[in-house]
DNA sequence: ATTTGGTTTGACATTTTTGTCAAATAATAA
DNA sequence: TTATTATTTGACAAAAATGTCAAACCAAAT
């Protein structure tokens, strides 16, 4: 053998990982396995021998994406925090995945366009979704915000999503590069913490 | 000939509808040339007749699809207006476009993300932004409101850009259908708008 | 009716990408 | 060292997609 003890497993790793990259970059369809080989420095039909063929190690790739993601909403346990609490907390959770993978949101999106039912068999995050809806329309029916519970999940999603989603687009509109883009995106957390305590506190619990 | 009179640009103009929608659906890697030509209901070696390349067809789509987006904002002049003014005409320009043509979106995140400098030089709306940008600076200074340009530049954009990019996923959190997601968006306008009032009304003008 | 010229079609060529396989290579164990 | 097994490699096969071309076709004009 090649390699001792687990380095099988290290270039599986290693080969996840190119490929995560270059499936973000360029999709599904964009993505070119010699390109995957390249990026993690092996020749083109070792990748075939890990990796069977170009749609299981998408499997393996998003698979693995989107438990890093579950990972980080899995622990958290918002049932009994408020509305203005659940948000927050969702929101650094979503941060500090995304600060880490700005990739993941455009990846997602474009996942979702390709195979809607199959991500959502695979995202399973109903709870959060249901949970969320609900105490929006709490909240407006005690008064408390006023409007349609679906548009401000909506906008939520958006002010936290759509900066990473759109990055590429984002960056030429303000002329910046990707590190100051960065710090734009670190700020925001703060930001968007700050933008709950404006529009979604809660008066009745805390 | 077979068709009389205009008919030649009948049928290109039925092509690039045909690929517009296969290119938004599927993006330019994903794209196949003989779905452009089932949708279009003509052959695939037709379709060659008409655009030499898939690379010409889509550069015919995308120069359409963004000059059918400046005609909605070239016609506007947002010059002496008000921030909060500026931000209601745009949003109300954007979503008049949007609306008709859900796909947009996802479709130039995407070639934003292919090819940036191009889409860019494509674009050219520097214009808005530096000028949305420098009234929001304007307003942090004189206090009416505060953070930094740059985050309420983003949230701007993500309330108005990313439920139409986003759509796909959103209906399956939402679980609604096409029709009932295109009334979440319908009513939107009027929640954005209403928004940047709450936010961003201005003071000292009007 | 025949010619003319734009349009369509199907057969074929080319290119690109993915997938396979057996031989070569390298590492470990006997 | 040799046998064994895992891994890499290059040549090749297969598939998928784009692109080309000449012959067939069709409608209008002569």
């Amino acid at each position: 053998m090649l390699q001792v003890g687990e380095e099988k497993k290290d270039i599986e790793e290693l080969i996840k990982r190119a490929a995560k990259k270059v499936f973000a970059k360029k999709g599904f369809a964009g993505a070119r396995l010699q390109e995957i080989a390249d990026v993690a420095g092996i020749g083109r039909t070792s990748l075939h021998y890990y990796y069977k063929s170009k749609d299981k190690l998408f499997d393996a790739v998003i698979t693995e994406k989107l438990s890093e993601l579950k990972n980080r909403f899995g622990s958290l346990n918002i049932q009994n925090l408020s509305l203005e609490e659940k948000l927050i907390h969702c929101t650094k959770a979503y941060f500090s995945k995304a600060i880490t993978d700005p990739d993941l949101d455009i990846f997602l999106l474009n996942e979702f366009n390709r195979k809607p039912e199959k991500m959502m068999a695979l995202i399973q995050n109903h709870r959060f979704t249901k949970e969320i809806l609900k105490d929006f329309n709490q909240a407006i029916q005690a008064g408390q915000i006023k409007g349609i519970a679906q548009q401000h999940f909506i906008t939520f999603l958006s002010i936290t999503f759509f900066p990473f989603a759109a990055k590429s687009m984002m960056q030429q509109m303000l002329q910046c590069n990707d590190e100051d883009y960065m710090q734009y995106m670190k700020a925001r957390e703060a930001y968007i913490v700050d933008f709950i305590h404006q529009n979604y506190q809660s008066n009745s619990k805390k």
